[in-house]
DNA sequence: ATCCTAGCTTAGACTGTGTCTAAACAAAGA
DNA sequence: TCTTTGTTTAGACACAGTCTAAGCTAGGAT
């Protein structure tokens, strides 16, 4: 059913009813939620769930790997679970409108050695801002 | 003698003594300093300093377009003096180290068309993360 | 079945980061 | 000088996220 559970049940990470609803409303049409914006949707599957128990459960998928945490203003962090398949973002300055966007190449590639200043690199990612039709439009 | 002021002075905006240290504290040796420790640096030249000065003179510095604001974790935001060369930046995940790189193209040039959903794209950021020298040998 | 233990969840207090407000202050122009 | 406009200030406030201490499971051992 939920891709990210069985990825999750693979850490053998138990899966319990909280978790399963954490990880089902972070996977849900809408991607890139604010772990508020996961809250206000959890509850109404399970009106006793914590703010406490959701931070906990973000913060945990995110250092299993399964679950990108991205700060991209100085606000709210976002979560996405699309963490298996590589890919950036394009933000709309206007209404924040957020789109996965995929890149002709690895921007590793593009960094040369000389710049590197010794550094292992383990991911990259890019940020593309600008404005959205609708935004073009309606300014 | 500071870059950065005679930048500001060209918006014809007021370049008070405030302003002035806090345009100078934020281009001074090091860069990428979050607004608290503007104003720590700031208040051993001026100690009536405020806080608030501070927070509102890095966003005015902003919205000119004369700083760039840098929120790449979720912790504080980060000012950059040096918005007038393009760049991006290489960050250890160890100890928090920022280095400015240097592409050898416009990331805008890796996003195909048919991956721009109708946007106009105003500026793309990369951002590599790795380990540092010094962090990769002790961990 | 019962007990034990480790892990999980919870409410609410707390912290860090940043914004807002209202009043005092400073500068420039008439 | 007087007026007007913009700037600075202290402190209150707001938001996002973390921590704590207590209670609650679930599963293993006996
Ligand atoms: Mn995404
Ligand atoms: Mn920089
Ligand atoms: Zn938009
Ligand atoms: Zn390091």
């Amino acid at each position: 059913m939920s891709d990210l559970v069985t990825r999750l049940r693979r850490h053998n990470w138990r899966i319990t009813p909280q978790r399963r609803v954490i990880a089902e409303t972070l996977e849900g049409s809408h991607v890139h939620f604010t772990a508020e914006q996961v809250l206000e949707r959890a509850v109404e599957r399970m009106p006793e769930l914590s703010r406490a128990t959701v931070y906990n459960t973000l913060n945990e998928m995110v250092a299993l790997g399964e679950v990108l945490e991205l700060a991209l203003d100085g606000r709210s962090k976002r979560y996405d679970p699309n963490a298996d398949h590589e890919h950036h973002h394009l933000i709309c300055e206007g209404c924040g409108l957020m789109k996965d966007v995929h890149t002709v190449a690895d921007p590793a590639d593009w960094l040369p050695g000389d710049e590197r200043h010794g550094f292992t690199l383990a991911r990259s990612s890019v940020t593309y801002r600008g404005l959205c039709p609708d935004c073009q439009t309606a300014p």
